[in-house]
DNA sequence: GAAACATGGCCAT
DNA sequence: TGGCCCTGTTTCT
């Protein structure tokens, strides 16, 4: 259950895994059959936009990545989709916590039978894809997308796509295209945020929390906002964003916001996130100020989280931190927002 | 076992 | 807005 940033990670695990070279691919599950037509190709590169995945593929190295030989795997995992990987030591590496396996996706898992034959692994009937080469293998389930296009099809999904705060935007042109999007709809800001023409990557979490931080009530049309709260909106994206690809983790608070929770029976279901098992890392039930907190109190005030539906969604906000008034002059915020500074997601590993 | 639930998105009304 | 598709895990009967 990814938003963007693990599917960036991912893009890059499975570029290192089998980038430049000859991949064996299978759909054991049977219901890609292209794979047939793909097996023996070399994987030319992996590239993620938004939640979307991309696995050029060709006859050989060095067909050039516009010819029309080159087949795009098109992956979206959905809400359920998964890849894991399995292989030698040191394969997937960046995202190894323990050979032989690994999910990612809703998370990472090793697997304690280290004297386990990768090769000999056999896929769970569900694996739509298997991806295959000479040092591990990647096994893909569950995915909402997973289909082949050409550079046109491609284009087709790039197109519906808004900006992705993970890719770079040196002239500030993504970011601008995000706060125009925004102040020209009268649509509320939090189902603006999940409609990945207004800004490709986020989801249920990453909305919620970033309102929270942004003090901003879900509900407030999004033309009601000013240019420089949506500004800083985007810049908070990034740079939660890009934490979350470098840690695959999401979190978003910062640190004397998070023992509240001492005092706190937390819910038995939590969200899972690659890396819960590292005792270094932020416990998921430190990791949100919003998210999944309903009935909770709030980290900052105390007041009890709420959650309600919007555009089809669970949203979660703090009705006292996040509360707006209407002025002659526009909506105004009732507190003032993170100062961005302090909210450096690399100041947020305790 | 069944049912509920989950970090999505599409398509038909 | 509602229904439906993907799958795995937890919780309820």
């Amino acid at each position: 259950m990814p938003e963007g940033h693990t599917v960036h990670r991912l893009a890059a695990a499975l570029e290192q895994a089998f980038g430049g070279r000859r991949v064996r691919t299978s759909s054991p599950q049977g219901r890609f059959p292209e794979a047939e037509q793909l097996d023996g190709s070399v994987l030319l590169g992996a590239e993620a936009v938004g939640k979307h995945l991309f696995l050029a593929l060709a006859p050989a190295a060095d067909v050039p990545a516009d010819s029309p030989a080159v087949r795009q795997v098109h992956v979206h995992l959905g809400l359920y989709g998964s890849w894991t990987f399995a292989g030698e030591p040191g394969f997937a590496d960046a995202h190894a916590i323990g050979a032989p396996r690994l999910r990612m996706g809703e998370r990472e898992e090793a697997h304690g039978d280290g004297g386990l034959d990768w090769r000999r692994l056999v896929p769970r009937p569900t694996v739509r894809l298997r991806i295959a080469g000479e040092h591990g293998l990647a096994d893909l389930t569950g995915p909402t997308a997973c289909e082949v296009l050409d550079a046109q099809g491609r284009q087709a999904v790039l197109d519906r796509l808004g900006p992705d705060p993970l890719r770079e935007d040196p002239d500030g042109r993504a970011r601008r295209r995000f706060v125009d999007a925004v102040r020209r709809s009268r649509t509320t800001i939090g189902a603006l945020l999940m409609n990945q023409q207004v800004v490709a990557g986020i989801g249920n979490i990453y909305r919620a929390e970033l309102l929270f931080r942004a003090r901003l009530d879900p509900f407030v049309p999004g033309r009601e906002l000013s240019a420089g709260m949506c500004e800083e909106m985007w810049e908070d994206l990034v740079a939660l964003m890009t934490y979350g690809a470098r840690t695959g983790r999401i979190v978003t608070t910062q640190p004397a916001h998070r023992d509240i929770e001492a005092r706190i029976v937390e819910r038995s279901r939590g969200t899972r996130q690659n890396g819960d098992e590292d005792p270094s890392a932020v416990p998921r039930e430190k990791s949100f100020y919003v998210y999944h907190r309903q009935t909770l109190p709030c980290r900052l005030c105390g007041t009890t989280v709420r959650s309600a539906d919007l555009a089809g969604r669970t949203v979660f906000w703090c009705p006292r931190c996040q509360r707006v008034r209407r002025r002659r002059a526009g909506w105004t915020r009732e507190h003032p927002a993170t100062p961005w500074a302090l909210a450096d997601p690399a100041a947020q590993v305790a």
